[in-house]
Parts: structure tokens; C-alpha cells; sequence
DNA sequence: TTGAAAGCGCTAACAC
DNA sequence: GTGTTAGCGCTTTCAA
């Protein structure tokens, strides 16, 4: 039913190793059996069968995707923008995305995806967290690596990853340069790399604009970066200082919180505290008022991670390059006041 | 390096095709070669080769997932959602997804997704409102096809649909129920069978009330159920009707539109207009104040459509069979008002 | 510039 | 019960 090769060979009245070298471009092919070929390739809707390619090239054109549950299962699209930007280049690059999901707690001899077992892809883009566990059984195979938004430390993989230090800065500063001083962070899962350094960039920015850092100002202690923590964190961090005037929250799901919590409190957003995020997850736009946050491209990381994929994949490219992701400050009605200063100075 | 079957073979000390029969759990294998043979497997991990099994068994273990770009891109996690819930049964049944985008308007010599050409899938999960085109090239090939929330009149398909008849009479008779008597229908377009269906379970609601249906009442010129349109389509909505007292819209991304525009008119939700929605869609929990929807299991449908592709896979099944999902009221803030009735009286 | 043939790793029919 | 063997559709030497 489907054509195979033989029946492009049988049709063209030539071998198939003939047919073979017309499809991969082969130079010495002479212009007349190459359009005799591709004739006959036309007419019968001729495509190469992946399988039996795969089985004699080993490769397979498939790159993996890992993401752990937790992730996935955000509400906020966050996780899914990337993988969503993945998902478009690969078209481009004539790939496909195998996604899977991993537990994040993973129990001792946990297996990894069958697609690495089975050898069902070149590469593997590793995504947010990913248990050291999957991590390091990755490793065994020699499959090209890349994390986004993650990485552990180890020879020969690459990453794109945020620059999350200057975002924290960023950040930070948009509220200094309102005139606030005493500023919270609020943040969880602090041995997180990217939200460690979001705190990083908080100091830093403190520290460079000649305000003293104050631990009690940081509340840090909960385990998942979510909206019911961005309350409770609030909460905590409220009941000890009743004169903070503005608050980074280290994502926007715990901004969000964070807003929750003043609301219900009446206190007034950004007259009495002025609130930033991080991420500018898309679908909280509605919120009231509108989050003043860091723009993560999200789609462009998934984009770039599959155009590394596939230079690595074609050898164009070493295997340990890391991409540096810039973000973007987004001012949007949760922050300045404090005498309303018009605009940040520093900009 | 990673072993083949061959390996397998000569470490168990058998033929390669008596490490395939143990493989697929042949029974007339004695137990003790079979001990013989899963011993060597652990030992070396060896696991079969996705291409050559494909490649030999026309079989290759994918399902394709296809879905428009627009939906896709929808910042409200709809057909995330689903696509989440189809990825999870996967795994559960050792399936992968493939998903791929395709345009949402197809230009003629369109190409089909490239795992169908290359037969890189055993069948095809097409999600939402897919352009024709695709659906008719796709019939070309015999792959199981199965819909979710669309169909096309066609033989031999199946369908995970919402039943949206009924889930637009609750949401209509809930306001009813409240008390309202002018009650407005929010859509766009309505040519989409889910809408048109939610729109006719309006207007039974409102025929077994007793309460006549007045196409004044009804605003569905849009072209595309999103945010803007609902805004767009509640300022003409208003202008005619000075009196509603409730809306319909036809899904929660509209709903948010209506929202924002009665907000900005200080119109009070839901003492002077009660709203209600549909899908709920969890990352607009956050609106004010919390809008009032038909649930729409995404996860579930996701679910239901992968088991029963792996039923009709394993000919289990035919591959003409319908499901029909139902949908719940979910009560929340921006319902009931007209006299604070306390609840439905019907339910 | 083209063709013959080996072989990728596996399944399944058939033999023993 | 187990082994032999012929392909599945393709790529890729090697010869011609």
C-alpha cells in the first residue's frame, strides 16, 4: 500500500541504492536520473519509512523532552510556553518532540523513559529540576544533553539557562528606584539554582544602592515557589514588619500570593506595598492590579534549545555550550508609588 | 555497545528467536530457559530496539496528536490540558505522543504531519477544530482516528466529546434558578459544533422555564471565543439591553471579557449582572470576583481518548465509538444575586 | 554514474 | 521447546 523504496526503483526503472542517493542529495547522480527519481517519488507520494531509517542510521529524528510532574502540572504555563517553543523549531528542524514526564521524587531503581531505553531518540533536553537520579542514568547513554532552567553540575552537557542574577537585580532595583527601602524578598525552594539567584540579584542590588540587607525581610522557608506559599510567606513575613513598603516575589505564582495576602489585609497594592514577580506568566494578566514582573521568553528557550539540539546533532557544534537567557523588566500597576516617583532614574 | 538481541543470545546461550518468544511472553518456553534468558536481559539491560521492532511489526508505538497552532498558543491551559492528560495514559500503556501543529487555516498542497508520512504513528488523536484538509488527506492513510471536542461527518472515526447541550441548559437553568428572567448569550464562532451546542442548550433552558428566547439577548458575530471578543461582544450586548440581569458566555475566556467590561462600566458582579462561564479553566481562578463555570473534565477527555485508541489499537474495540463527557456546574462568586436566592432549587 | 549486496535488530513462519 | 531463516525498508560500502 504505502510505496517503499522498491517501488520508487521499480517505477524509475533504477536501483534502490539509486533512489536512496537522489533522496539524500548525493552529487553524482546525474540531473536526469535525479528528476526521473523524483518524479516517481512525486507520483507515488513516496516518504521514507522512519523506522527502517532509523534502524540502519541510528538515528531516529526524535529529540526527548523531560519535564517532572510537578511541572507539568502548573497551572501556570510556564513549563508548557517552553515546550511549546520546542515543539515549533522542531518542525522547523524536521524533528519530533517525545515528551515524558518523571516523577520528582524518584523511588531507587525508578527507570528511565523508554524512549531512552529503546533508543526512540538522538537527544535529550532536560527541563526545570529533573531528579539527579534520571540525571545521572542519562549520562550512561551517550545522548547529547541539555537542561533548561536547571543544571547539574557535570562535564559535557549544555544549557540555557535564565540570567536570573541581573533579573533579581532588575527587579529589585525597579523598586529602589521608587524610592522604596525596605524591601522583601519572598521566595521558596531557595536551593533551587535560578531562584537562589534571584535572591543573589536582590542582594546585589541592595548592597549597590547602599541599603543594608535584612535576613528578617526574606522569608524563604517553604518548599514549592506557589500561590498558597506566596500567602503563608506573606503572612510570616507581614507579622514582623509592619513598615516594608514594597516585596520581589521569586516567581509570579508566589506574586500572586503575595497579592492575595495584602488584599485581604487591605492593604493597598502599590500605595502601601508595591509588589514585583518574576516570569510574566501570561494567563495572570487579569489580575488586579496588573503584576509588574520579569520577562522570561519562555517560547525562545524552548527555540533555542532545539536549534543547539540539532547543531549538536549534526556535529556543527560542540556539546557544552551554555545560552544565557536575557529577562526584562515588564512595569506594569503593582509597583512605584512611595511619592510617586514618574519613572526609574536608572533607566 | 548497548546489547542487542544478539547478545542476549549468545549470553543466555539460545537462539535469538528464543529470546523474542521470551520476550513477548510466549508460553511453550520452559521455565528454566526463560529464567536463563530474563537473567542475561537484566545483566546487560538490554531493551528492543524501537526502529527494528517498528520496522518489522508496522507497528511503532506512537500516537499522533494534532492540534491548530491558535489552539495551541490559547494562553488558557484548554488543550494543554488535555494533551496533559493524553501524555499521562501514554506512559500508563507504554505509548508515546507525538504532537505536532499544524495551521489553523491550510493553504492548498498543505503537507500532513511527517509522522504520518513516515509512518511513525499507529494512529491520530485530533484535538479541537482541525482544518478539513488535514482530516481528509488523514482518511487516505487507514490510521485510527479519533476526535476530541470536534467531529467531522465522517465513517469510521471516533469521538471523546462534551456534552455541551446539557452543560449549557445547567448553566442557563442555574441562573434561572437565581431568578433571572433577561439573561444574555455570549458566543462566538458559532458555526464550532461545541458552541452552537452550548448555545442551543440556552436556548432549552430557557424554553422549559417558560421564558422566551430573544435573539437580542444573543451577541455571537465574533470569530474566535477569546478574551477580547467577550469584551467586545458585552459593550454591544449592553447597548441594546439596558435590563439583563445575567449572562451566558459560551467559555470562560469570554466570560473574563464580559467581566472586564461590566467592571469597567461599575457594573456589580453578580448583584446587578450574574455571570457564568464554561470550562473552567483553573489559571483564571484568580479573577474577581471568581466566576462561575461548567467544569470540563481536560484531563479526563485527554485520558479517555488515549485508552481507547490503545483499545482500538489492540482491536479491542471498533474504531467508530463515541464517548460523551459530561460536565458539572461549579458555583462560585459571580452567580445568584436577583433577591440572593440561596440556592438552585432544582438541584 | 549506477547497481549488487550486506546488514541494521527484530519478528514470525516453519523446521526439527 | 527451541533453532533456522527469510524478510521488514533502508543506507552504504564496493564493484562495475
Amino acid at each position: 500500500m504505502t510505496p517503499t523504496i522498491k517501488d520508487i526503483a521499480k517505477k524509475a526503472d533504477v536501483s534502490i541504492a539509486t533512489v536512496s542517493l537522489v533522496i539524500h542529495n548525493n552529487k553524482r547522480i546525474s540531473e536526469e536520473t535525479k528528476k526521473k527519481v523524483n518524479k516517481a517519488i512525486k507520483e507515488l507520494n513516496y516518504h521514507p519509512s522512519g523506522s527502517a531509517r532509523g534502524l540502519v542510521s541510528g538515528k531516529t529524528g526524535n529529540i526527548g523532552f523531560i519535564l517532572t510532574n510537578d511541572h507539568f502540572l502548573r497551572s501556570e504555563p510556564f513549563y508548557t510556553r517552553i515546550f511549546l517553543g520546542a515543539e515549533f523549531e522542531a518542525r522547523e528542524k524536521q524533528l519530533y518532540i517525545l515528551l515524558t514526564t518523571v516523577p520528582s521524587e524518584v523511588k531507587k531503581g525508578e527507570k528511565l523513559p523508554r524512549f531512552v531505553l529503546e533508543r526512540n531518540v538522538d537527544g535529550v533536553i532536560l527541563v526545570g529540576k529533573v531528579p539527579v537520579e534520571i540525571v545521572n542514568g542519562l549520562k550512561k547513554y551517550d545522548l547529547p544533553l541539555i537542561f533548561i532552567d536547571y543544571e547539574i553540575p557535570m562535564e559535557g552537557y549544555s544549557a540555557i539557562l535564565i540570567d536570573n542574577v541581573n533579573g533579581g537585580m532588575s527587579a529589585t532595583q525597579h523598586l529602589i528606584n521608587a524610592g522604596h527601602k525596605k524591601i522583601g524578598f519572598i521566595g521558596a525552594d531557595i536551593s533551587h539554582p535560578s531562584i537562589n539567584d534571584r535572591f543573589t540579584g536582590y542582594k546585589k542590588a541592595l548592597k549597590s544602592a547602599g541599603i543594608e540587607f535584612n535576613p528578617d525581610l526574606c522569608i524563604t522557608d517553604e518548599n514549592y515557589p506557589a500561590r498558597e506559599n506566596g500567602y503563608k510567606a506573606t503572612k510570616k513575613l507581614l507579622k514582623k514588619n509592619k513598615d516594608i513598603t514594597g516585596i520581589f516575589a521569586c516567581n509570579d505564582a508566589m506574586a500572586i500570593g503575595v497579592m492575595q495576602c495584602l488584599k485581604e489585609k487591605s492593604i493597598r497594592i502599590p500605595e502601601d506595598i508595591a509588589v514585583i514577580g518574576f516570569d510574566n506568566v501570561e494567563s495572570d494578566l487579569f489580575i488586579e492590579p496588573p503584576l509588574s514582573t520579569m520577562n522570561v521568553p519562555k517560547l525562545e528557550m524552548g527555540i533555542e534549545a532545539v536549534k543547539l539540539m540539532s547543531q549538536i546533532l549534526s556535529k556543527k557544534v560542540s556539546s557544552s555550550k551554555k545560552i544565557l537567557i536575557p529577562v526584562e523588566l515588564v512595569k506594569r500597576q503593582s509597583t512605584v508609588a512611595i511619592n510617586n516617583v514618574s519613572a526609574d532614574k536608572n533607566k
